[in-house]
DNA sequence: CAGTATCCACAAGGATACTG
DNA sequence: CAGTATCCTTGTGGATACTG
């Protein structure tokens, strides 16, 4: 009954308990911020400002948006390009991991579609 | 800049701001808790228990895998059912809204294994 | 504009003990 | 076995103010 017997020690997900279900976790690890599938979901239609983004994500203060792309960007899921320009400019893109997640991104948006309404 | 002009009031989720990612959010609205999408996952095998499910995602503890399983079947996704039997015994079963979650759910899985290796 | 630094509030996970 | 009832701790979101 060792809980590390079976455990994927290669699983970026550190609550990954057992192998059965590790890529789902790790999955779940890095979109595990509220707004961070959201997020994705926007640079998906292209890179985007740090302003634009928060624009598309109505709702989503700046503290959180700034720290869900970070770790975002930790995951290797967004890239950062900062533009020298004035005013200052930063450019959010998704890496090719990141625009892997479409599929799954647009499962959920369509299950929402069809069963998320009241 | 009324956040109520684009808001989809018949989408489940309250944080739901504007009507472009509703989908999205209700889906993710539903999967909400850390372990939501996992216990998904084990059932799309088929109607379990709870020890059954218990034992599956390790690492839950049984408060929280209970009102997970509240949380899901309030949100019409898993079904409850008693079996009259001594010892006392509980059926977890998908609805069909729950498995129709599948290809979002291995949609992640499929990505965690590509990529949520260290 | 694009953050960072604090501070606060609340939700959610976990442990333990108890009940039907 | 299948929960429920507490209690505790942490994580995360949000607001505000400040910096490059």
């Amino acid at each position: 009954m060792s809980p590390e017997t079976d455990r994927r020690t290669d699983c970026l997900a550190d609550w990954c308990a057992d192998a059965e279900w590790c890529g789902l976790t790790c999955a779940l690890d890095v979109l595990d911020r509220k707004w961070s599938p959201v997020v994705v979901a926007v640079l998906l239609d292209g890179p985007r400002g740090f302003a634009a983004i928060s624009d598309a994500v109505d709702g989503v203060s700046g503290t959180v948006l700034s720290e869900t792309l970070d770790d975002l960007t930790d995951a290797g899921i967004v890239e950062r390009r900062t533009v020298s320009e004035r005013p200052h400019r930063v450019e959010y893109r998704l890496t090719a991991a990141g625009r892997d997640l479409e599929p799954a991104v647009e499962a959920l948006r369509e299950w929402g579609e069809r069963h998320g309404t009241a």
